[in-house]
DNA sequence: TATGTCCCGGGATAACTATA
DNA sequence: TATAGTTATCCCGGGACATA
């Protein structure tokens, strides 16, 4: 006898509309749970004041990057939703009018059940098949029905923007089937439908063999697995949101950033150092410096000075700091530098070291620096999923002497593929007989291979300014040490941390809205984006914003290699 | 002679550093 | 998301040395 689809003490979806209960939890607000309590419960305050029309608790703002992979996970959606051309959207179908307000809004509880009534008709697929268990709804990408004999099965996939498995998708599946099965769906499997590695776009708008689908014996194993800590973790959520007061318990650290960035990153943060942020901290405050070390994998090196009962990092003797590198330096001795730096509250330069390095490139030198965009669906033919296309360059000459000799741009904001035009453009603008710097050369390198090899005529050339990329930041980071850059936020040497402290007077925090190369290919997306787009529903994108963009761009880049410029002035 | 301990170097690997 | 390069760490074998 076939399992009856919904169970008895589920609600039944025919009143759906009156009785059942608003969840309190999605499948999100739980990721975010398991990823922080604390990230859930501000989640919360967020949603309640939203809803008050109050002011938010904590602001939430997510990077430039994460919003380009919402962007990216939208394409695909949409993507795989055409694989299957008899699915029915419940989501779009969930969206009524407000009968007072006139207002359009989702109606989960219709969602759900409308759900119901598709699984009841068998046939066809359904996309965001809406489920409700107790307080937790999920919405299920695709559920595919499949009859083995005369009864049928569901298969539940999940569509990712991602070319590898990974645990969240998991999790993110047994919370959805579990969920899915608690009020009575039968699954025969689960499924992940995921990125071909590799896939190259031969005709526009053709995305067959852009996705494929993940359902071995593996999957269903671990997603099984993974289903067994739902009670628990459904327990631990209804506690948190129980709450009155915000969990501070659960400080900044790793989960903040991982597996997602949370967007209560800075209110975090904020509350937990106070007025002393590092900023403004100056010798009037001797706050301790805390143990950190470059390229010191999980902390460890860090780890034995603070079991040792060490809690500032400029108290630490240097023989103690030499010692936890084998007795002598680290690698390029980066760390001895730091200590140092950090010790004496002083720039460690080693000038002559610096010299010599410089000595041997080819003067002029000319400063190369790429803004590419990806596509997780490649939207120009010849392009492959994930490769990254450069729309604009920045090109700094600097004569040996220091002085800037010249500086050349290009940006293709048109919307078309803008390699061609581009490569044209680089090897006009290239000299051959200079050394070609880059910050952290292997990415303009591998750019610059991609153009060789799409671009037979011109690879004689773009293999040649290939041979001539050398590499910048190897250099500062073998004779370059500032405090700050100690205790930046970003990366040790990132070129936004070293710049602040080569030259003051140029400022990344100066430019406009593109700051940084996420934020340079959401600009890009705008700039290049067909005549008539929108930005929001109903907000097409201006002349204006389009002129923006390309300004802000065009600054960004410059300042990119100008930034070069400067440092290799301050190391001479 | 057999066995155990320590250190060192080399190779593989995982994790981290950059870039967009 | 991806890639390329770098580096810490693990593992292993070999040599030096001590011990049974």
């Amino acid at each position: 006898m076939a399992q009856q689809l919904w169970r008895a003490d589920s609600q039944h979806p025919q009143d759906a509309g009156r009785r059942m209960t608003t969840p309190h939890l999605s499948k999100s607000l739980l990721n975010n749970y398991r990823q922080c309590p604390r990230r859930l419960w501000l989640e919360m305050q967020d949603r309640a004041a939203r809803k008050k029309g109050l002011a938010p608790v904590a602001q939430a703002v997510y990077s430039a990057d994460t919003t380009k992979r919402f962007l990216d996970g939208h394409v695909i959606g949409r993507i795989a939703q055409a694989c299957w051309s008899e699915g029915v959207d419940i989501e779009k179908a969930s969206w009524i009018t407000d009968e007072d307000t006139g207002q359009r809004q989702r109606d989960l509880n219709y969602a759900t059940h409308l759900t119901y009534q598709w699984m009841q008709d068998q046939r066809r697929p359904l996309f965001e098949a809406t489920f409700q268990h107790q307080n937790l709804l999920v919405m299920a990408d695709v559920m595919v029905p499949r009859r083995h004999g005369h009864r049928v099965y569901w298969q539940m996939i999940e569509v990712k923007s991602s070319t590898t498995p990974k645990d969240y998708h998991i999790t993110d599946l047994a919370t959805q089937a579990w969920v899915a099965e608690q009020s009575g769906v039968d699954l025969d499997s689960v499924a992940l439908l995921l990125v071909n590695k590799g896939f190259e776009l031969h005709t526009a708008g053709d995305y067959t063999g852009l996705l494929g689908l993940h359902d071995d014996p593996d999957l269903q194993a671990q997603v099984r697995q993974a289903q067994q800590q739902m009670p628990t973790t459904l327990r631990g959520a209804a506690q948190t949101l129980a709450l009155r007061q915000e969990p501070r318990k659960h400080q900044p650290g790793d989960q903040c950033t991982s597996p997602f960035e949370c967007p209560y990153i800075g209110h975090c943060t904020e509350k937990t150092t106070g007025q002393t942020t590092g900023k403004t901290a100056k010798q009037t405050t001797p706050q301790p410096v805390p143990i950190r070390f470059y390229n010191d994998r999980g902390g460890a090196k860090a780890q034995t000075l603070i079991d040792a009962g060490h809690t500032d990092l400029r108290q630490v003797p240097p023989a103690t700091i030499a010692r936890l590198w084998n007795g002598s330096t680290d690698t390029h001795g980066v760390n001895q530098r730091l200590a140092q730096a950090v010790r004496t509250g002083r720039v460690v330069m080693d000038r002559a070291g610096a010299q010599a390095a410089l000595q041997t490139l080819s003067w002029p030198v000319q400063h190369l620096d790429f803004e590419t965009i990806s596509f997780i669906a490649p939207v120009w033919p010849g392009t492959q999923s994930g490769q990254h296309i450069p729309f604009q360059y920045s090109l700094h000459r600097q004569a040996q002497s220091g002085q800037v000799l010249g500086h050349a741009e290009f940006l293709d904001t048109t919307g078309q593929d803008p390699r061609r035009a581009l490569a044209e453009q680089l090897v006009k603008d290239i000299d051959p007989r200079c050394t070609v710097l880059a910050w952290n050369d292997s990415f303009e390198r591998a750019v610059i291979r991609d153009l060789a090899e799409q671009f037979a005529e011109l690879r004689k050339p773009l293999m040649r300014i290939h041979d001539q990329v050398q590499d910048l930041l190897p250099i500062v980071r073998r004779h370059y040490f500032h405090p700050n850059m100690a205790q930046a936020e970003g990366s040790t040497f990132s070129i936004k941390t070293v710049l602040p402290c080569m030259a003051a007077h140029l400022q990344y925090s100066q430019l406009g809205t593109v700051q940084n190369g996420g934020e340079a290919q959401l600009a890009y997306l705008l700039a290049a984006a067909p005549p008539g787009a929108e930005k929001e529903p109903g907000q097409t994108i201006t002349p204006a914003e389009r002129q923006q963009a390309r300004k802000d761009l065009l600054a960004y880049c410059g300042l990119d290699t100008e930034a070069m410029v400067e440092i290799v002035k301050s190391l001479k």
